[in-house]
This record gives C-alpha cells, structure tokens and sequence, in this order.
DNA sequence: ACAAAAGTGTTAATCTTACACCCATGG
DNA sequence: CCATGGGTGTAAGATTAACACTTTTGT
C-alpha cells in the first residue's frame, strides 16, 4: 500500500515503498472568509511548498487523522497552516473526482468558514503562518487543483445562504454599526440596497438588539448606535417558524 | 492495515489479518425516493445480510472503486444492490464522525436520488432485488448505523428543495395530470394548496408544455389534460434570471 | 340526473419598492 | 457653517391569498 509521509494534503509525498495506489485518501478543504469594511471579503488562502502545484496558491486543508471527526480535522488543519480559529463552519460539498490530484485518489470535504472582522484585521498583521495570505475575492490568484471550482463553490453558496440564513453576523464584530450590515450586503449580493428599507426588514426581524454603544467616529458624519445579532432570539423564532429572508 | 472483502458497505467483513485500522475507508449512500399519486413518498431501502444490524434495514451504498467517480459509485451501488437506474442523483451531505461504523473509520457520501413514478410501481412489482424494498416515508423501520440521520437529512432537503427547483417534476411520469403535481405538493408540504393560485403560478412560470392528450379517467370525474416539463425552456428561463418558487 | 374530479377569475390583503429630508458629529 | 454619514415614513405597485361556481365524464 501507498504510505505517505506527513498529514497535510498540499506536502504528502509518496513513500519510495509506494505500490499499488487503490486506497482512497481522504482530506478536508476549507474556504475561510473574513470581511472589512474597506477591503470587502477576502479568502485565506496558503502557498504550497511542495510539488505539484509547487508555489500555487491553494485552499488549506489536508488529511483526516484515524481518531478525528471531519469537522475537527478543518479546525486542526486551519491552526496548523494559518493560526486560524473560525467563527462559523459548515460543510460545502465533497468533491471526489479520482482525477482531481495528478497523485493518487484524494476525495476532499471542502468545508466554508466564517471570521469575525477584528479577527480578519488581526490576522493580517500576524505573522504566525508565513505562507498563509488574504486575498480579496475580487482579485484572486491562479489556484492548484481544482481548488478554483472549489472557491466559486463556496462563493456561490455564501452569496445565496446570507439571503435566508443569519450567517453574514459571523463576518462582522460582535457589535457593528447597521451600515456595516448594509456594506456587507451590498458587498456580497453586489448590486444597491436602499437603506430605508433594508433597516426595516432587518429590525422587522426581530434579532438585532440595540445596544447604548455608538460608534467611535471615523472622523465625519454622525455616529451610529452599534447593534448586535440576538442568536438566542433568532433559534427561538426559528421554532415559532419565522424564517429569515433578505 | 485491515483488509477489506466484498465492496459494498454493508457486508464488508474484516479480514482476519487486519492491523492497525489508520486506514479510513470512503464509501457512497444514496437516499432513492418514489412517488404515486396513492401510496405518497417511499424510500429504497435494503435488509443486511451480515452483521452488526444484521436484517436491519440500511439505506444502499457501498465502497467506492479506485477509478470511478462518486457519482458513478453511487449509480453502480444501486444497480447492483436494487437494480433500479435513477433519474435525478444530488450530492446530500457527507457523513464522516469516527463513530458511527462500529468496526472501522468509513466516511460516506450521501446522496439522495429520485425515480419517475412509472418506474417506482414496476420496481416495487420486480424480483431483481430479493432484499430491496420500498417504504413509505411515513412508516419506516429501524435503521442501520447513523442511517435514519441520513434519511431524515435526505428528506428535509427534498422538501425544501421542492419549492425553489423544478425537481418534483422527476418523480412523476414524463406526462402528468397537473393534478398530481398539485398532490405532490401537498403530499410533501404537508399543506393543504389552493387550487386555483397553485396552477395559476406554476403555469406563470412558463416550463410546463400543454400535451393534448387527456389522463385515461378512473371511473369518475371529468378526465385531466395531460403536461409535461420543458426542462429545457426552463434553463432558458433560469439563465434570463427568472427563478422558481412554489 | 348525480357523483366525482377538472377547470377557471376576481377581490382584498400583504409585501415590496421607490423615493427625500432632517439629524448629529468633526473639522 | 459645511461636509459627511446616520436616521427615519409614506404612497404606489406588485404579489399573494382567499374564495365558489361551471364543465366534463362515468355510472
């Protein structure tokens, strides 16, 4: 059998002793988004030290230990290659394709992943993965693999789910000005929203709670009161069948 | 490392020289619904005929093959185990937690399929598959593994999924008296539907064609023309941004 | 002629969209 | 006092929901 020599997907190496390659490997892949006002959403993405793809840059992951569920797997790999902790993940799609590594048949479970806004911020600075790198979705380099389809996958799917899941709460800080909502909106749905009726749908809803913080100003205009998303409030209205629609 | 005889899932047995069991092994599920306008919604299932569960009843899937590709696992799987080609296949979500096959690390990808109606009634009549059986959505047995997780997951997405993809359209005949449709509906909404606003809307839409030939009656009431998809009308009408919703 | 299911239109209610002025702050 | 961004209400238009009688067929 194949014996591979490190766990994470972009450096395994096939062991000299390497014969028959029918045993399937399996590995996780995680598309992580952090938002800023500014910059809009960028990805985290890492560049591969090794062959193939050698220098390309990729999405993070790698391969599922024995003992670990998948979920722990992305978490693990994610602190291993970018010194990450997400906010929010959920499964995207498994991709399985036995021609997808020019290697050997690794099935991947491509994961997406949410980070609050100070944490994308912080994370910029750090410098604890060296070749972990934001990059705005707007402006993305060549990717190793199908690590492309992959990407417009999760974008696709953060850009449907923020219209009728709360999801887009876990790219913003905790507290947030309302306009920053709106920006994220308009950022990711990319066409206008009025305000006027953006904040009284959102209220409407029932799960932001005001809070008596006003934004530190940016030097002009006027304040605005911080708010935060009421998760408890929005599990119990699910119940009661409400349902979140934007 | 442990080695494995027989490919499906199900019945594979642990060879006597199994070691380490590192070694995680991938495997396809496929949730395959019916419909009749009679019986409502029944799934696929199959009885094991080895233990753990021993004569509990499983959802089909198997070990996927070195060369081929999630998909054509899942349609291989069930060719062999129930005999049965579907129309529809969807990735659903994969299961991966270290648990839930008491012998061995397996993580399965679920999908879940949909048959035409016509077909649905001769399979339930054929002998291919001693061991497969259709059960209606609403009696179910006791089930292998995390299996009722799975099914549960499988259903709750074809519910949803109804109302914003044309895919109720693949579990009735190719032509249908809309009246089915509409029961369809409210067979897996769970809802009563008006009538009136129900054609109304779905004949808005644009993707059914008018056939002119009429339903043989049944003994009463007057006899129903009969429709049928334009699949391909519809992915015009999807590419000019018009979306369905029920 | 009656029982059963198919077919069809109108109105009220709700939700969605369009639209513009005043307010609070910093410079 | 000016520039900038925050905060807010109303009316028209579009969509959805409620509602019942006529038609066609078999018996």
């Amino acid at each position: 059998m194949a014996s591979l020599v490190g766990t994470t997907a972009e450096s395994f190496i096939l062991h000299p002793m390497s014969v028959s390659g029918t045993e399937i490997k399996i590995a996780v892949d995680a598309i992580v988004f952090g938002y800023s006002k500014n910059e809009g959403v960028s990805v985290l993405l890492i560049q591969r030290k090794y062959p193939p793809f050698k220098n390309a840059w990729a999405i993070p992951g790698g391969f599922v230990l024995p003992e670990e569920s998948l979920e722990e797997a992305v978490r693990r790999e994610l602190m291993e290659e970018t010194g990450i902790e997400v906010n929010y993940l959920e499964q995207l799609y498994t991709f399985g394709d036995p021609q997808r590594d020019p290697r050997k048949r690794v099935i991947s479970v491509a994961y997406f992943a949410l980070v609050k806004s100070a944490q994308f911020q912080q994370l910029k600075a750090s410098t604890d993965a060296e070749n972990a790198q934001w990059f705005n979705i707007k402006s993305l380099p060549a990717l190793a693999f199908d690590h492309k389809k992959i990407l417009n996958l999760a974008i696709e799917r953060v850009r449907t789910k923020i219209r009728y899941q709360p999801i887009g709460f876990e790219l913003l800080d905790r507290k947030f000005p309302f306009a920053d909502l709106e920006k994220l909106y308009i950022t990711l749905l990319d066409r206008d929203i009025d305000r006027r009726n953006f904040s009284k749908k959102v209220l409407a809803l029932g799960i932001l709670d005001e809070t008596n913080e006003y934004a530190k100003s940016e030097g002009k205009g006027r304040p605005s009161k911080m708010y935060q998303f009421n998760k408890k409030r929005y599990q119990e209205l699910v119940k009661e069948g409400i349902n979140f629609e934007i």
